[in-house]
DNA sequence: CATCCATGTTGTCAGTGTCAACATACAGGT
DNA sequence: ACCTGTATGTTGACACTGACAACATGGATG
């Protein structure tokens, strides 16, 4: 084929990945991949040689992009944070100054994004990873969502809505029980 | 019957095992071993065959007690529940007719519990065994649990002290906070 | 055009879970 | 007392896994 243009390659989706050099954008499409396989069976039962086939690179590629297996993981465990932030987002922004209808609003995004993804979930929640500062990327996006759910709380009680007290502790208490 | 023949073996501690064949109650030795080194490291670096190095038998020996790893693991969490449940026992018997301290009390060996044994709590929380009734006897050993609980729980309504109310959904939610 | 380095591949290794085949010793019937 | 079945333990093997080293490639940069 004389006439090779760039060899145009799709989209890539939405993520903030600033170089894709040979393939494109492996480091996303591993987290995709390995997010499916993750949800198929269970997190024990992952093997980065499974999500390597899925996407069609060799055993090892994925060590280009992840230190090792815990450190793939965490990077789920972030996309999980991230997307668990923008459900909290939207149901603010949903129910603009009524604290208590986002509060069930996000209560009700939450135990979806639990029915769906059961398994990411219980990377982010369920202590596997250090919770130190291993993962510093991971670490980052789960404060954001925690301060995401602050938010909403401190919204009601700054406009009543919500009984005062030590906001901390009611997010944390509130974090806590889901 | 010349007294005790059989070759004298040390009481293997507290399980009730009838039937110790060729080595001294092998089933309990693993169990032991496994919690020792599961807590030493995480759940996900605990091998089969390190446990049997340990007990010092050959590294399938543990099959002819244990179905596969999980069902291993679904021993230890049973012998934590059971742990958790004398736990409980004990802060009720310690207090007699003093619900609000008992709480206390469990509360506090919770958390001891916890602090000597995280991986351990974490393999009877954390959602790594399947929840369903693939295994009875570790389900069953957390229900006992989960009644001592409801005990401590239903005394305090009965006596006053404490709010009365759904007592199955307020040992869930203390249950579940922590 | 020359070079460097991020990216991807091949080959390899030790460790793991699990199974099949074999060995052993206790138990109970005869 | 012997025979035999069965619960227990061992040896050997296999496929799979995470991880590393050595090598290949191609885009970016000078």
């Amino acid at each position: 084929m004389t006439g090779q243009t760039t060899p145009e390659k799709e989209p890539a989706a939405k993520c903030s990945s600033p170089k894709p050099y040979h393939h494109g954008d492996l480091h996303r499409e591993i987290l995709c991949a390995a997010r499916d396989l993750l949800e198929e069976n269970n997190i024990a039962s992952l093997s980065l040689r499974a999500v390597a086939k899925k996407v069609g690179v060799s055993h090892t590629a994925p060590y280009r992009h992840f230190k090792d297996k815990e450190s793939l993981l965490a990077g789920i465990a972030g996309e999980g944070f991230k997307e668990m932030t923008t459900q909290l987002t939207e149901a603010v922004n949903l129910h603009p100054g009524d604290p208590s209808a986002q509060l069930q609003e996000a209560g009700h995004r939450y135990v979806k994004l639990v029915a769906e993804n059961p398994q990411c979930v219980q990377l982010m929640f369920g202590g596997i990873l250090p919770c130190d500062g291993t993962y510093p990327e991971t670490r980052e996006s789960g404060d954001m969502a925690f301060n995401a759910l602050k938010t909403i709380i401190e919204e009601g009680q700054a406009l009543g809505v919500f009984k005062k007290g030590d906001v901390e502790l009611m997010a944390l208490s509130a974090w806590s029980s889901i």
